[in-house]
DNA sequence: TATGAATGAGCTTTCATTCAT
DNA sequence: CATGAATGAAAGCTCATTCAT
């Protein structure tokens, strides 16, 4: 018996999410997975269950990768400020290096695809951020405005910045991001 | 050429967008669209070069609408905040009572269909907005930021803010969207 | 438009029928049967809406068939043996010279597709059998038997017959037949 | 060669068997009967070529099981009748209380399949039947008929009405098989 | 204009079988 | 002996599109 083969499910992982962001969903057939990771259509079944389970397994590894990402190097005792920019930071570096990753969940999240897997964030990672919220807040930082609206100010407007980076309708550069940042402090602060 | 019959050419497009936003591009078949539209298959392309051409059309008349409603009753001699808000609450109006519009363009700017159509703005709404962001900056109430920076900050945050209520996930209610503004001004301007 | 065409459908019945009994339910796919009826494989949905639908109306169709072949020159008012024996010689003669209904019915009749299907005999033939049977008995010429009895007296041997007829076994020729029926009637008479 | 786990050969056989007469020939793969038993699909073939000599053997297997069963207490000493009447009996209640294989043989034998095989009944059973038969007609009691003819009246229509036992459109009751032999008696005696 | 019929190409998935352990 | 991994081929079916009326 053999034994089955990380390398294998990891090419079959990336060629869909390289596909998919390529030319879509709709056009993302399994056998073009499959000659993209370069195994037999039935390969691909012998890993994952049909083709929504392949889809939402991909969306699920990305949101953890993501999740992982945008962690590093953060610790609980930072100030504030410190550590919302240091999130903020790793989350710009990650969008900008891993554009497929990034497209392929943009995709997904926007699909009616993501009305049947768990809509929950990854569960450290939110965490972290809750409670840099709450201490903020706490601490007479942030306004007193509900956790929904503090998202939505501190990550959609940098995603809608990375998406036309991507397109190549603007540059992303550090003086940018440091000017957006700039933005989100001022309106989520007091 | 004007085709005969407006109204097959609507219930096409409703029909083509309600399937969209409900079971997603890559399920939405021209058969799928014809029945929905009480229609033969081969009707749709009276109308219609082929599917690339339906889709691409859709999104330019869902674009065309959404920059028509944001602009209702706007009037450039407002003051920069009134007509700033003015605009900001047309779009949230708009985006609530029309969630299928709000939910296709959604699924196509974040697809790779979108790179095939022009990606440029309506041009009178574009203009309108584009004015109103230079005559804030002369009248030194807006920062000196980039346009793209300016826009970011002005729509993404109730663009996801609107994508969660319709998933149910909270509710965008006027005290939420006021806070929202509020929370945006403090950020654009000095 | 374009009429839907009655021999494309007679066209894809006889493959499909054909190609059953030569090498057997498991062994016959939409595209062989496509192939043999010269159309697209799609083309065989044009006119029935699965296999399963197909299968299915092809046993009505067969059965349809058997029936109408049973009672040719049938009528009421022939003398109970001469009745029986006409029905019986039809049915040898049909069986005989329609080896390939035959033989389908008997495939189908024996899988558990029968079991999703209508098993009800045809309407007009079973009533004929029926009355004769009833008509039998009164005049005191049949047994006290059930019918589903006298069936499988009537029925069973001579389609065992037939079916070794069929497979080289033997020769089910005129004296053979004969010889059958004065069994059958030695068994089902007083 | 002698494999060494008989029990899995059993499994495999059953399972095929069960799965056969289920869901039919048709739908009955490898790995459904593999996973049936409760064996991994390369199992399978240890102990049989392929499909084909898997299902010729379980062919084979339920021929002879079928053939044990009918010769249960029969000697060559007894009268023809109580002969005859016993081999009948032992097959009723074999049919009855064996349906799976009743159902397979009978599957298999209407199918194209049973061309691949030798069609000869099992040899010393069939011996039995024919001396029994011979026997009968040189004391006179049966008619002059080949034994085809004979076998035809013997076995048909109990068939037919355990069919129609199984499927629940009769009961095949002691009472009815009594009145079933006494209806081939008469038909096979002079 | 409008249509259902027709289709080759392609879809997702399962098939019977072999491989490597 | 026993197995899960692996696969090319084929399954049933739907696709976007064109044809004939």
């Amino acid at each position: 018996m053999r034994h089955k083969d990380d390398a294998k499910r990891k090419a079959i992982s990336n060629a869909a999410i390289e596909l998919i962001t390529t030319i879509g969903f709709a056009d993302t057939s399994m056998s073009k997975i499959a000659k993209a990771a370069n195994v037999s259509p039935a390969t691909i079944y012998v890993y994952f269950e049909n083709k929504e389970d392949l889809l939402n397994q991909l969306y699920l590894m990305v949101k953890e990768e993501n999740a992982r990402a945008m962690l590093i190097g953060y610790d609980d005792s930072l100030p504030v400020k410190d550590g919302l920019k240091l999130i903020w930071e790793n989350g710009c570096r990650h969008m900008l290096t891993q554009p497929t990753n990034f497209s392929f969940s943009e995709q997904f999240l926007n699909s009616p695809l993501i009305n049947r897997v768990n809509r929950a964030q990854s569960g450290e990672y939110f965490q972290a951020v809750s409670q840099l919220f709450e201490r903020g807040k706490k601490e007479g930082i942030f306004k007193d405005i509900p956790q929904s609206l503090f998202s939505a100010i501190f990550y959609a407007p940098s995603m809608m910045l990375g998406k036309q980076h991507h397109n190549g309708q603007l540059v992303l550069d550090e003086e940018l991001q440091q000017a957006t940042f700039e933005l989100i402090w001022d309106a989520l602060t007091i």
